[in-house]
DNA sequence: ACGATTATGAGAGGAACG
DNA sequence: CGTTCCTCTCATAATCGT
């Protein structure tokens, strides 16, 4: 009966906003395309050398906007020597543009669990592995004597994998509680028998360093580096194997996911209430080209993995080769930031390529190239024409999540670019979504909780996997109907029920639903972000705000549809 | 009224350095 | 060890423009 689903619009009691303030003659420095480029006169010249800028910086400035211009020209500068700020700038860019190191195209199709940061080889391989190692509290003697065992150029993983053999093997059971104070959820008591693969604890290292209780201690370093997971599909030494509480283990399964730079104690808190499963933190940079640091609390089976194919590309310029056409030697980028749910505004992207115009010439200048590439990197802009950025399209932002191009056209680009960016990467979750399609070869019957614009179903059915139940819980009604769509344009043969409101799936009517169709296979679902992610500057408020409090709601569904089903099994 | 556009940093972690 | 700098992030709300 909890039909009260208006929490959306609590703000409008106050929206007397009629200013038509319309009065305030804000048309200034509308379009200043005056490009009278007279002579540079000492005057004007000395007056921006007095304030202290750059000579040459300032002759620039004034043949951009013109002499008269002064509140453009003042602008400009302001932008550039933003770049000043910086005392490394000189020093890093300065041997880039002599000592060039150019991309090579194994740089950018080669992906090397070890992180690519470290192509700088000043250490001798085994002193990088081995400070690696003891970084990750390994004992340096085991460290040694690993890299000692797996050879010169044994990979990462193959050490670590090394180290743990030998230190299970006499039998130490002195670091496996990193996970075990936690408190245990009320509703379930299971045995702590939380004895985790130690490779996964050492892959995620320190992951829960500081226990709710006590206050910070050491380093806490929440996050595995690299955020692979349980490893990747091209890694022969990937883990295949983790043991599960007994609460979690078994059908039907569940998969949540979501933003894994939350603020502190939330993945604890969050997985305390899915049967204390650990999460797996997985960035989906290693998966394609775009970065999408994400966690995932799941009970899957993680033996028999296979990834989507084709695997997308890797790399911007073979995602986007109309980009590549364009990309300019010195923006070194190969992977793209997060693909978020807003985009620059077009008038700070007209003042990059102005940076980018004022020099004269094949490339800009040093201090412009690292203005440019910054904001390149912050904005995630591309390359699509000569000295020209711009932000990502819907469609591309598509094929980068791997949807289908025009998945959601018919809204409008704001609606794009916010249900695109609350999406899934559909390569990642279907690489962890695979192990579904031998368990059952005849379908699935799927819970799917804020499923947006289909993501899950998506790479469930790219996977090859007949749905033959959805049961799909939406708030918002542009992407229920672009989740429609694609159901339709498929061809989908299963039932799909769509809903607007978690709050309807109450004990009576999941009763129901298990009833009339005998259960559910997955319960996948990733709950809102929007009070955990860094992005959000107004109302980052954590597990308990507004819109993340849904995932009580979600583990809600997970723990009673699982314990009624099993408890008719 | 409604979609499009725009301005708005904190926070956490990692790297470099002494 | 601490300090400093650097990087990145499933967004919100006021305003604009039809």
């Amino acid at each position: 009966m909890s039909s009260s689903n208006e929490e959306e619009i609590e703000w409008t009691d106050d929206d007397e906003e009629d200013n038509i303030g319309l009065d305030s003659d804000v048309a200034r420095l509308r379009n200043e395309e005056s490009m009278a480029a007279g002579p540079s006169r000492p005057p004007l010249v000395s007056h921006f050398i007095g304030m202290g800028f750059p000579e040459d910086m300032i002759t620039h400035a004034i043949e951009e906007h013109g002499e008269g211009n002064t509140e453009s020209i003042l602008d400009t500068l302001l932008t550039y020597t933003a770049i000043e700020k910086s005392p490394s700038s000189q020093m890093e860019v300065s041997p880039q543009s002599e000592g060039e190191i150019p991309l090579t195209d194994e740089e950018f199709s080669d992906i090397d669990v070890t992180g690519e940061e470290e192509r700088v080889a000043d250490l001798s391989e085994k002193d990088k592995r081995l400070l690696q190692l003891v970084e990750m509290e390994f004992p340096a003697e085991d460290a040694l004597s690993a890299i000692d065992r797996c050879g010169p150029n044994a990979s990462f993983l193959e050490l670590v994998d090394s180290i743990l053999a030998a230190q299970m093997a006499k039998d130490s059971d002195d670091f496996s509680d990193l996970w075990e104070d936690f408190p245990l959820s009320e509703d379930e008591e299971e045995e702590t028998n939380v004895r985790e693969d130690k490779r996964r604890q050492f892959l995620n290292r320190n992951q829960y360093g500081s226990g709710p209780s006590t206050g910070l201690h050491t380093s806490p370093s929440n996050l595995p580096y690299p955020m692979v997971g349980f490893g990747l599909p091209s890694d022969p030494q990937r883990i295949t194997h983790r043991e599960l509480p007994k609460s979690a283990y078994g059908p039907p399964y569940f998969y949540f996911e979501n933003v894994a730079l939350a603020p502190k104690g939330v993945w604890e808190e969050m997985s305390k209430h899915l049967y204390h499963v650990e999460p797996e933190f997985v960035d989906s940079r290693y998966f394609c080209s775009t970065a999408r640091k994400r966690g995932y609390i799941h009970n899957l089976p993680i033996d028999k993995r296979i990834q989507l194919l084709p695997p997308p590309p890797l790399t911007i310029q073979e995602a986007l080769p109309s980009a590549r056409e364009w990309w300019p030697s010195w923006d070194n980028r190969t992977k793209l930031n997060c693909i978020l749910t807003s985009k620059v505004s077009a008038r700070h992207t007209k003042k990059i390529i102005e940076a980018i115009a004022i020099t004269s010439g094949e490339s800009p200048s040093p201090l412009v190239q690292e203005f440019v590439l910054k904001e390149c990197r912050r904005w995630n802009l591309i390359w699509v024409g000569l000295h020209k950025v711009a932000p990502l399209e819907p469609g591309d932002m598509e094929v980068l999540l791997g949807f289908p191009r025009n998945h959601t056209s018919g809204l409008g680009f704001s609606e794009r670019y916010k249900c695109l960016g609350n999406s899934f990467q559909i390569d990642t979750v279907a690489y962890h979504l695979s192990v579904l399609k031998e368990l059952f070869p005849h379908g699935l019957r799927v819970l799917s909780l804020f499923s947006g614009i289909g993501g899950a179903e998506v790479a469930l059915h790219r996977l090859g996997i007949p749905l033959n139940l959805v049961v799909s819980v939406e708030k918002s009604e542009s992407s229920r109907m672009i989740f429609k769509a694609w159901w339709g344009q498929t061809k989908q043969r299963g039932t799909l029920i769509s809903m607007d409101d978690v709050k309807q799936l109450n004990e009576e009517k999941l009763k129901e639903l298990i009833r009339l169709y005998g259960g559910f296979d997955l319960i996948i679902g990733g709950s809102p972000c929007n009070n955990l992610t860094g992005s959000n500057r107004v109302s980052r408020t954590g597990l308990e705000g507004e819109h993340s409090s849904l995932f009580y709601d979600y583990s809600r569904i997970v723990h009673f549809v699982r314990s009624f089903i099993r408890g008719r099994m």
